[in-house]
DNA sequence: AAGTAATCCTGATCGC
DNA sequence: TGCGATCAGGATTACT
């Protein structure tokens, strides 16, 4: 499932394509993955024909692409939810599962196709307007101006996050996939995390010792650095980059997807539980909640 | 108010 | 062989 690195990965595949590149048609094949665009796809064509694009910004998992010459500052903001994909094509070029399709074209690069592809319609694209934050004079769209910084962002604040996160009633794992405390960590990358730093998911945030909360979030740096180093992690071909190549380090995982294996660590099986309608893996061994 | 469950989706896979 | 049930989970919404 795209996480940070993989949004990343996205993201830097991106840019040199659609930097100063002017978008030349754009057609909705599914206006369900406009499910986050204020307006019909009417708007969203209309809006975004002829329009000069800009190199695309991230956070956490949300993409977006600042256009040119508008009244007010704004953006082509892509969430790839489960399945989504931003595929960089020649013109012509068709994909199954396209939602969404630009045409652009490029100073240097000439003309080339986009296609948002996305399987099971989670993902989404949207023109937003570019608001500026309270904390730094950088401009985000307003759908994404309530998540918070991700780890490898510079200007993250260590100790306001575990100030939080041992303020609030709830255990480390959904504290770590609330984007609003800290952002691009999903359902993998929290596994893979919790496991390295030998933290159990249910740990309650309050009893987190600083220091385990220090050592947690230095292990979700490592985490999410060497799968971005790998190129983003994808199982199946439900994930690819922009040029359709699929970037998955599944042989790193320790953790996630490895029930029934033994633990790298201890050598004792990995265990699968269901949690918040979704899997969690971890070594009951090495991981137990430390009160 | 804050925490949690329900909801949206499709295709691969499973069991009978 | 066929077909319905199950599973995958990010972010928003709708509750408690």
């Amino acid at each position: 499932m795209p996480e940070l690195p993989e949004v990343e990965v996205v993201r830097l595949g991106l840019a040199p394509a659609v930097d100063g590149a002017t978008i030349t048609a754009v057609t909705v094949l599914d206006e369900r993955s406009l499910r986050r665009h204020a307006g019909p796809s009417e708007d969203f064509i209309d809006r975004l024909s002829g329009r000069r694009m800009r190199a695309p910004l991230r956070r956490g998992k949300f993409l977006w692409i600042p256009l040119d010459a508008s009244e007010h500052p704004e953006a082509i903001v892509v969430h790839l939810g489960m399945s989504g994909q931003v595929l960089l094509r020649e013109p012509g070029t068709d994909d199954p599962r396209t939602r969404i399709r630009l045409e652009i074209e490029h100073p240097d690069h000439g003309a080339l196709r986009v296609n948002f592809v996305d399987q099971r319609i989670f993902g989404s694209m949207a023109i937003d307007e570019l608001v500026r934050t309270r904390d730094a004079d950088q401009l985000i769209p307003s759908q994404v101006s309530h998540i918070a910084r991700d780890p490898l962002d510079p200007l993250f604040d260590d100790t306001r996050f575990l100030a939080r996160l041992r303020a609030k009633n709830t255990t480390i794992k959904r504290a770590l996939l609330d984007q609003t405390l800290v952002s691009g960590i999903g359902n993998i990358y929290a596994d893979e995390s919790l496991w390295a730093a030998r933290v159990h998911y249910e740990q309650p945030t309050a009893t987190l010792s600083t220091t385990k909360g220090r050592q947690l979030l230095a292990e979700v740096r490592a985490v999410l650095a060497r799968a971005l180093d790998e190129g983003g992690t994808s199982f199946d071909t439900q994930y690819l980059n922009v040029n359709g190549q699929s970037g998955y380090f599944a042989h790193s995982l320790r953790a996630y997807g490895q029930q029934g294996k033994p633990c790298p660590r201890c050598g004792r099986p990995i265990v699968r539980e269901q949690f918040m309608n979704r899997g969690s893996h971890f070594c009951p061994y090495c991981q137990r909640v430390r009160v």
